[in-house]
RNA sequence: CGGGGAGUGGCGCAGUCUGGUAGCGCACCCGGCUGGGGGCCGGGCGGUCGCAGGUUCAAAUCCUGUCUCCCCGACCA
């Protein structure tokens, strides 16, 4: 019997003051995890039962899609993250043994699993498999914030799936995504699955599972017409700009003297700032200088950029725009430019437009790309709210938090690795490979930010620590005191998991911390219940209260329990 | 890494400018009352003022250095 007057939930009134974000504040309050250190936190008796329940859901639906659950090491070799090429992930932990070995913290499993089934795996009879675990992950995040939302140290299911060819690896990823999509729907969270960026890591394909909600740290794109997408690799097609000025045969100069930003160029010249021309000037890795246009009122996506160039770009030095670009920085624009130039999308088939003229306080108006400058053409701009999105829906822009990934790693692993088979013919193989994660620990976040309410935490079913809480108001030996332990057995024996308040503080102060805490369903038993023949049933979300008859209560509550959210 | 803020009983804070006996609320302990929305009365316990060094007759307070934590941004296989 779970008895809250012996149980180890330290409630609080008071939320830790620098805790700026929903969850944070109330995951702290109602005695669910502690703080350790910066990105370092303990989860309390409360904190950790709401964390199992999220990971058994994870564990069912994989082991239904025939994975098979492992445990590998934190501590890993350096060696092995030297052989994948990943020791110099600044996020990486490294230390020493006593001998002076170098070691890591590992940070996820991919080179690990890999080993294993670079050993073991010898023939295409051996596959394909299913592997995963629940551990904990190193990361030294150079900022850790809002509570459980960023970590250093954190626990993760990854599972990584290890097929023949690109065929049986589509096949694995589709299995994780029909699994992922059970789990998400199965822990009450509001979630969208949403294209997301492959990284400069390689693959060939990645999506993200995201829960919306205000501490989130990703923007996702999403139409009504059923897009969505991280705004990282979002497209769309851009809204029209109102009163772009009339074409002119030719550019012609115009004096803009210290109008260095489009909104001052913008209003100078009376045009909106969709008719400017912005132009970054940047250094790509491989072939040196480039200069990006886009639309004056749209911004540069730089993944996007990245992506499209197969290559890291940064911003060029004020120094670079002249020796590179041989321009002036506030005044740079694609006439006559010094750098190849590539142009958004949302550029092609405008004129009329204003660009920097590459001199001081000169701008050119009537440029048209095309006809006064050749650029290459590429998608690389941010989406905004109000673009129309590939299905024909109008964008919209929300924050969310990353709760589970997956990628399409391919040979990323298997080649560094040695990770290979024979096949029917007797033909060395590598292996293909997925890797798919999920953190409960921001399940449990995300949940509580998405239902939170200002009486506490509003946890669905199927992720709170206890099914009921049930209150026992009056003192110990009263009457309703011995109602309530014999109802707490009875909701046991329906198959409920009950946190029995038996505890003397005030009634007040049991229901502050009931729904402090957010158990789905509330049972209260007081002496004026009791002799009314009645218990005072509490639904957490609505808070709204009722009352159900003493006789036959623990079967009326399941039967409750069993319709909430 | 850039910018901003904060370290004083378990929690939330005042005191620092202007150096002079470390305080308040909550929590906690004891006793009593109360008993359906964080209740009341009385009595208590608990603090190297983040750390180190310096100035001074005297430092939470002034000076120097340092550590930690939080927020915004950058970053986030």
């Amino acid at each position: 019997m779970t008895r809250l007057s012996r149980y180890f939930l330290p409630t609080v009134k008071e939320a830790p003051a620098d805790a700026e974000a929903v969850s944070h504040k109330l995951l702290v309050r109602a005695g669910l995890v502690r703080q350790v250190g910066s990105g370092l936190w303990t989860y309390l008796p409360a904190g950790w039962r709401a964390h199992r329940r999220a990971e058994q859901i994870v564990r069912e639906e994989l082991d239904a899609i025939g994975a098979q659950e492992m445990l590998m090491p934190v501590l890993h070799p350096a060696e092995l993250w030297q052989r994948s090429g990943r020791y110099e992930i600044d996020e990486l932990f490294k230390l020493e043994d006593r001998r002076g070995a170098p070691h890591v913290l590992a940070m996820t499993h991919e080179e690990v699993v890999t080993l294993h089934v670079s050993r073991d795996v010898r023939s295409y009879r051996d596959l394909p498999q299913i592997l995963y675990h629940f551990q904990i992950k190193e990361r030294d995040e150079p900022r850790p914030r809002a509570g459980l939302l960023r970590t250093r140290e954190f626990i993760m299911k990854d599972s990584y799936s290890f097929d023949r060819d690109r065929e049986g690896l589509d096949r694995q990823y589709d299995l994780h995504l029909g699994a992922y999509d059970r789990i998400f729907e199965r822990t009450g969270l509001e979630w969208y699955r949403v294209e997301s960026d492959v990284g400069m890591m390689g693959g060939h394909g990645a999506h993200e599972y995201m829960a919306p909600c205000a501490a989130g740290e990703n923007d996702v794109a999403l139409s009504g017409a059923g897009y969505a997408a991280n705004v990282e690799v979002a497209s769309a097609t851009p809204q029209a700009v109102d009163g772009l000025p009339a074409p002119l045969g030719a550019p012609e100069r115009v004096e803009t003297p210290g109008a260095t930003t489009i909104e001052q160029v913008a209003g100078l010249l009376g045009v909106p700032a969709g008719a400017l021309v912005k132009a970054i000037p940047v250094m790509t890795e491989g072939s040196g200088p480039l200069l990006v246009v886009l639309r004056g009122d749209h911004r540069l996506n730089e993944i996007k950029l990245a992506n499209h160039l197969g290559s890291a770009v940064r911003p060029a030095t004020d120094d670079e725009v002249a020796s590179e670009f041989g321009s002036v920085p506030g005044f740079i624009g694609p006439v006559g430019a010094k750098a190849p130039v590539l142009a958004d999308e949302a550029l092609r088939g405008l004129a009329g437009l204003v660009a920097g003229a590459n001199d001081r306080d000169l701008h050119l108006r009537g440029v048209e790309p095309g006809r006064d400058f050749e650029p290459a053409w590429g998608d690389v701009r941010r989406v905004e709210p109000g673009d129309t999105c590939p299905r024909g829906g109008e964008i919209r822009i929300e924050p969310a938090i990353e709760v589970g990934n997956t990628f399409k790693l391919g040979t990323r692993y298997s080649e560094p690795l040695g990770a290979t088979y024979l096949d029917e013919q007797g033909t060395e193989q590598l292996i293909q490979m997925g890797s798919y994660g999920i953190g409960p620990a921001r399940i449990l976040a995300a949940a509580v930010e998405q239902y939170a309410d200002e009486a506490g935490i509003s946890w669905p079913r199927s992720l709170a620590p206890w099914d009921v809480e049930l209150v026992g108001l009056g003192k110990e030996g009263e009457e309703a005191r011995d109602v309530a332990e014999r109802l707490y057995e009875e909701l046991s024996g329906q198959g409920l998991e009950v946190v029995y308040d038996d505890r003397s503080a005030s009634p007040g102060e049991k229901f502050a911390d009931a729904e402090l805490l957010g158990c789905p369903l509330r049972l209260t038993v007081g002496r004026k219940g009791v002799e009314a023949g009645e218990v005072e049933a509490q639904v957490r979300r609505g808070r709204e209260k009722r009352a159900i008859p003493l006789d036959g209560a623990a079967a009326a509550a399941a039967g409750l329990w069993r319709e909430l959210p």
